[in-house]
DNA sequence: TCATCTATGTGCAAATAGCACCTAGATGAT
DNA sequence: ATCATCTAGGTGCTATTTGCACATAGATGA
């Protein structure tokens, strides 16, 4: 344990991922197109560009029970086919207006997001090149 | 204390910011634009789109010293204006550098969000007026 | 028989971040 | 003079998110 010198925050372990609960709309994106199991969910997640990050099982895993407490996914266990049995997903209705409050909500990060480019921007249009002037230690 | 019925994903409770760290490059920022203290850099905040989600001073004042302890600012106390004695700080070479480094992984950011928006809206261009045939209970 | 793939899961720890609360100087009103 | 309030910085605690290590187990093929 203690894998880095530093602590709190800026120590930058653990986490990656950069929106939080992020993967929770992918998944309810990707049910929307069609039941699916959490193995085969983990591997279409590379549908969304999370390029050298890929998403952990154990978390995909524990988000699906958690949005089926919440009654957002039903499952079922199908045997038969190939392999382990899988636990198939779902998505409700209450799941599917779920989705929609997540769009709105990524929405409303964008927004913020975008606020923030739009200081940067236009913050250093008016002092490019005052890099020198600035930031001396 | 469990001031909510339910635990673990999706409880909501705590952490609402949604970009992680995003405080971080938002106080660099302010600060790129000259020398400032944690007070008022509250306040200066608002200028990035947070509605109805104001950023809580102690975690401002404690992403200042883990930008102080990790050389990307400097702090001195100024005392003699007016009110209580402030830390005023100050952002320096690397600490620019660092801002540069943030907005590089804001831009990853967006490219990860519009990625979900894009599967989103084609989704749902092709499955329109499909919600009562999906997730019936 | 054994390695490997498919599939699901548990235990743990680190990091983020909000809430409640504390300290203390300055300022102004009663 | 006392008290409330504003300014300014801070600590302690806790919930939540999330990745890593690892466990389990059926199926499949060498």
């Amino acid at each position: 344990m203690l894998r880095r010198g530093r602590r709190g925050y800026g120590a930058q372990g653990g986490c990656r991922r950069r929106i939080r609960r992020f993967l929770e709309p992918c998944l309810l994106l990707l049910l929307h197109a069609g039941e699916s199991h959490g193995y085969e969910l983990l591997e279409n997640l590379d549908s969304f560009g999370f390029r050298g990050n890929p998403a952990d099982s154990s978390t995909i895993y524990r988000i699906l029970r958690s949005l089926e407490e919440r009654g957002f996914v039903t499952s079922e266990w199908s045997e038969g086919d190939s392999g382990p049995a899988r636990r198939v997903y779902t998505l409700t209705k209450e799941g599917n207006i779920y989705l929609d409050t997540w769009v709105v909500d990524l929405e409303e990060t964008d927004r913020i997001l975008h606020s923030f480019f739009r200081e940067y921007h236009s913050h250093m249009k008016t002092h490019h090149g005052n890099d020198d002037e600035k930031g001396k230690e």
